[in-house]
DNA sequence: GATGAATGAGAATTCATTCAT
DNA sequence: GATGAATGAATTCTCATTCAT
């Protein structure tokens, strides 16, 4: 694949321009659009550009190729997610009895289920740039979630709950996802069950308790 | 001459004799290798043909296009990893005071850490397919490890555990899978780790016991 | 297109062996079948073979390649057509009030209008494999019809009727066949009309009839 | 990397500026110079883009297929049919003793005559895509010739001419063009003799004195 | 005679990317 | 900055034909 010297650095969050924002923001929202409709087979970047609304000339003004579309997706499905688990633990703290492993699960599994193929494309698009780009892209946007669980330990996890470590962080977090994905994955009917949530609080708080 | 897309349901030859055979594990085979030492970028039908040393038109007798070609690479692997379960749990009958979870889990590092490339390019095939194929082919390869666990709970599980429902060995399988696949897709340090089988032991563990 | 060392003759009419007529029946209709269901983008040797019930093997025993079998089925054709004009006219004879054009333009529309696709795909080997040969084909087959028409030219066309010519003959017989030809392939809306059999009634007999 | 064929309606450019109708000219004719000189057989897309002195990927922005091609040709072929014809009749009518039915006829004659190779594929190339697009494509084409025959009746074709109704328009056009066609095809001695011209003219008049 | 696995040249088509305007 | 026509390497897949068994 041929790149031509990359003057524009696309991860930049703000453009000085208002319209750079509206064009990045059409690629972005029309390669979205595709993966879904029409599934990975049919992405390309004249297809995106034409509905995105711009030249493909622009397109590679914003972006250096291909991949650094979908890695910006993934980078932008990352940080949705830790939002999505903040927000659930901010809303669970003023609501005192809430049990905080619930809400957490019940925002994955509503966040996880929406753009599946986009998702999938994009994370694929991390793997094949090298998996060491994933851990810097992804590890930043839940630095901040692990801190605040590990701060709050004590009330999110009932009194008994072990001191979790990075390692009872890492295993708990992709055991929980891992289950969801698959359930997508696998189109399991046990997709929104009060069950499957059950069965993953249970997950949670086993662990937790455990010895 | 390419004609255009043909409606008539010419099936591919279906192999009878031993040379047959022969030809298509050696395409899997080429497959593999080339997944595994070029990545999937690199992955194209010459390319495996040649590899495979067989002719181009030899190679699409046995299979009606490259996906087809990754989905029997991936029907293979899920065979593999049912069988893995299925010796790790017989082995651990002989050996009384074995921890049956800890083999399992054991045993499915091991099996996973290998052929990572194959594996991804040919589960991602499998997903394009379609997503409810994925549970028609792992299903039957499962139910037998799933029969057993059933039959054989108490040993495994210590007497406390709770009757595993199809549920509950659904959560636990992809929650114990969803974190090896998460370490070995991140390149997490903990692979290999003792720290990290124990993790996952007490995984098991604590949701087996959880009330 | 290679060619193996033909040492059978596929224009024989009579082979020896009733498995081998068979054999050769078997393939122009599964031709003939393949071009009418699917089109001649669909034919293919292997298929041909296939639906055949023969090995393709056997298929090259019997017509040297694939232009044989479209060509031998032409040759059938044109002599369908010979066929169908002389029992038209036999016929006619035998009711000494039947306008003889009549009759045949309408053995000739309800012969043509079967078999479309066939036909097409056939002539068309023909064409291809040099003009010549159609003309050495198709008149021997036409040969009996002309002989016939000239010496029953006043039954035939009524009294005032000039002398049919090898150029009137060529002429009106190619105009009504184009005409029939055009209404079938264009789909027209007259085709089985009494209205359009009627004018090619009329085209014939002003033909004749004019100075 | 060719993916599956996309179902996605990714329509093909249309020229805008004098650069890509050039191009289009060029494709066309090279298209055309390929099928006259080589033959059907010989016409590939590689070769039409080679000797169009444009590259592979800028025939396919113009064109979806290698069928689009012949029919865009097929189409032209047939408008230049009817001003063939138009250019006739409007030739005739400034020498008022001109044979109408004769000036067409020559003015066929020498237009079907050119190009046949080009013709025979082009047409394929329509019937191909479904019979009933023939129809819809050259009735436009030939509505206006229609038209001006139906209101010129009386002077191009004698005072007791029949009405010419869509009927009889239909079957003497077929006709004519039939028989000429069959000429070319069947490679016959009679084309270019004033004998066939002869005859071709007698049919017409024949057809629309006949009572 | 029959079989059918193997062959491989060759054809169609795609799509990321460039660059002159 | 924007445009979009042009590029062409790369890839998938077909199918007539052969020949060892």
């Amino acid at each position: 694949m041929k790149r031509r010297p990359q003057n524009i650095d696309y991860t930049r969050r703000k453009p000085i321009q208002a319209r750079a924002i509206d064009t990045i923001d059409a690629i972005l929202l029309a390669c979205a659009q595709i993966l879904e409709k029409h599934g990975r087979a049919a992405l390309n970047t004249n297809h995106i550009a034409e509905r995105a609304g711009v030249s493909i000339g622009t397109l590679y003004q914003y972006f250096p190729n291909k991949q650094a579309i979908l890695i910006e997706i993934a980078r932008r499905e990352i940080e949705r997610d830790r939002a999505v688990v903040m927000n659930a633990i901010i809303e669970g703290r003023k609501d005192n009895r809430a049990e905080l492993a619930r809400i957490c699960i019940r925002a994955l599994i509503a966040s996880q289920t929406k753009q599946t193929a986009v998702r999938r494309a994009a994370f694929d698009a991390l793997l094949a740039e090298g998996l060491a780009q994933f851990g810097s892209k992804s590890a930043p946007a839940f630095q901040q979630v692990t801190e605040f669980i590990q701060q709050n330990r004590k009330r999110l996890f009932s009194v008994r709950a072990r001191q979790p470590s990075a390692t009872i962080l890492f295993v708990i977090s992709r055991a929980v996802l891992g289950v969801i994905r698959s359930a997508i994955v696998e189109e399991s009917p046990l997709l929104g069950t009060a069950e499957f949530e059950d069965e993953l609080v249970r997950l949670v708080r086993g662990y937790f308790v455990a010895a």
